[in-house]
Formats: C-alpha cells, structure tokens, sequence
DNA sequence: ACCCCTCAATACGCTGCCGTATGGTGAGCC
DNA sequence: GGCTCACCATACGGCAGCGTATTGAGGGGT
C-alpha cells in the first residue's frame, strides 16, 4: 500500500489531510512529514519551501473545484432544474484527497487568513456564481440574485449537522418552481 | 484612550481581534499581550492559561451571540416578517469586539478544530434555529426546514463579497410569500 | 559493473511561543 | 511614612517547527 518513493502529488494530499483535519495553521512541514512516516528531507526536494506547498494546494484545488465540476455537469444534456440537482448531488460527495467537497470549508476558512487563498477562493467563486447565474437565467430574472443565494447557502449548509442535500433542494424548489 | 489597568474583559476583546484577523491558532498569549502594550506577566494574572481565556472567549459569544438578541428581538411585537427584517438588520452589523457578527466565521471555523469551540457553537446553533423555527411556524409546515435553510445561507453570505443583507432579504420573500 | 541521478535521513542553528518564578511599581489605607 | 495588594515586567527553561547542509541508499541507463 505504500509506495517506495513519494512524488509532490502525495505532499499535497497529504497537505489537504491536515487542513480538513486541524485548518490551515495545520499545514506544516515535520507533521505532515510524519504523516506520511517520512522525513522532512524529503519535502525539501519536492518543493523549495512550505509556501510552495500550500500555492500547489491551492492551484490544485482552484481546478479540480471549477473546470472539471463544470464541465462534468455541462456535457450532461438536461434542464437548468436536472443540472441543479447533479449539483447538489456532487456538493455531498465530500472527498478530501484533492479539495473535494469536504474540503471546501477549511479552504474558504483558509482565504481568510492568507491572501494567496483569498485569491484562488474568490477567482472560484466568481466562477461559480457566474455559471449558476446562466443556469437561473432560464427560470426568469434576478438571476445572479439568485445564484448568489444558492450559493451562500451551498457554503453554509456544511456547518449545520443536517442533511445537507435536502436543504439545497428546498432551496431550488423555491427558485425553480 | 489606553486605560492604565487592563481587566480580563480587555484581554478577551483583544482575543476576539485576533480571533477575527488571523484565525483561532492566533490566540496566542505573547502576540496579544504585544497588541495591548503590555507583557505576557500581565495575561497570567487574569487567567490560568491560554486554555482559559480560549473558555471565557466561548462563554461570552455564547451569551452574546444568542440570549441577548433573540430577547432584543422577542419583546419588539411585530410579524414574522417584521422580526426577520430585525434579525437581519442585526446581522449586518459585523461588530468584532465580542464576538458580533463580524466574528461568526472565525468562530465557526474554530469550531472545526477545537471540541470545546464546536460545543459552544453547537449550543448556538441549536437555539438559533429552534427560534428560527418558531418564526416560519406562523407561515406555513416545513418550518424546521426552513430554519435550516435560512440560518445555512446566514453562515454561507459572510463569504459571497456583495450585499449580505440583500441575499436573506430575498430568500425571506421566497420562504414568506 | 559502473555511475549518476533521484529521493530520503540526520544533524544543526534559529525563531516564536508557553508557562513559571521572581522581582518591581503605584494606589490607597492606617 | 510604611504596608498591603493588585497589577505588570523580566528572565528563564523547554518545546515545536522552519529551513539548510551534508551524507546515504537505490535504480536505471550505458
């Protein structure tokens, strides 16, 4: 199960395992070292320093969490209203390996204490919320409104100890009726 | 405008801004006794340890953040509406101080890594939205539901960078028609 | 078989922080 | 004027983490 050699792929898996588990404080070079039953040596061949670590971190995750999701869902041919509910379906996934879902609140936690992750985190948001806006679009006006709501409420969802997916489609059942 | 002797009121503001401006792993003795103009000698005279302040942090917002304003809100007699109009109002105050609005994320966050955070923010959000539940109950079934999806998107649109107080406004128009 | 290149281990100095111990200062009271 | 007490400064030992330098081990190409 363990492979003989590490690559920079395993240092940022290993990277988002400790931010989803104790924040972006969390990241740091002799733990996650340990994580991985290895020593610090080796991180310092594959990346220069921590904060090259965490720019991987975040370049990784800004195009797993925009490109790939949206062009999954955009090549499924389907109503605003079906592609809504792939949405929501994806969003309750949760991996961690890579910034899946689960990772998503330590990250946008993470933007609020480095200006690296402020970036990424916003130019993801505004990726968004413009092509939610082209999904509302069909359904009438206000749209960017509209996918500004479902959107809060897609990032505010993960702290309340519920199900999370039924919160998104009551939400969508007000908005596309 | 600096007072001559400090209380350990003063300290737990002073944790609330570092709180607010560099995450919960900023609550750090020697960082916030720099920030007051004063040493490290004064923090252990007002508290144990760290351990402490971090507590009377959590006990503060915890009144503050649930007692005081639904009280504020209670004994003002008025509809649904009209008090949902006042809570979100309230919201978009944003003081730092004691923990205001200006203060939810950061706590939340913390609550994600520290077990006596998470506690204090579980209590919150079960009365909050037991008192948001009380409030669409006039209107119609599915009220918990609703409460869920209203105070979710409360969480989520202190990360969306435009009107926060524009985004509830028209999830209350959809959920009180 | 050899070498080189990749990757990791170890040891080191440095910094920031915690918590303790102890000493200092000003205000008020007698 | 001296005492007490609340409050703060200073100095110390200890620890955890960063980044560097140096050395060591395998594996592939020739």
């Amino acid at each position: 199960m363990a492979k003989a050699q590490l690559t920079s792929e395993d240092w940022i898996k290993a990277g988002f395992r400790a931010l989803t588990r104790a924040g972006p404080q969390a990241i740091r070079v002799e733990p996650i070292a340990r994580d991985l039953s290895v020593s610090k040596g080796s991180f310092y061949w594959h990346f220069k320093d921590l904060a090259a670590l965490k720019a991987a971190m975040l370049s990784s995750w800004e195009t797993h969490a925009t490109g790939e999701v949206i062009a999954a869902i955009q090549h499924m041919k389907g109503s605003a209203h079906d592609r809504l509910d792939a949405l929501i379906a994806q969003s309750s996934q949760m991996r961690t390996d890579v910034g899946g879902a689960g990772a998503e609140p330590a990250i946008i936690d993470w933007a609020r204490y480095d200006p690296l992750a402020a970036d990424a985190v916003q130019k993801v948001t505004k990726q968004r919320i413009a092509y939610l806006t082209t999904l509302f679009a069909e359904a009438g006006p206000d749209a960017e409104r509209h996918a500004q709501l479902f959107y809060a409420t897609y990032l505010g969802m993960h702290h309340i100890p519920t199900d999370r997916a039924a919160i998104l489609t009551v939400l969508r059942d007000k908005l596309l009726p």
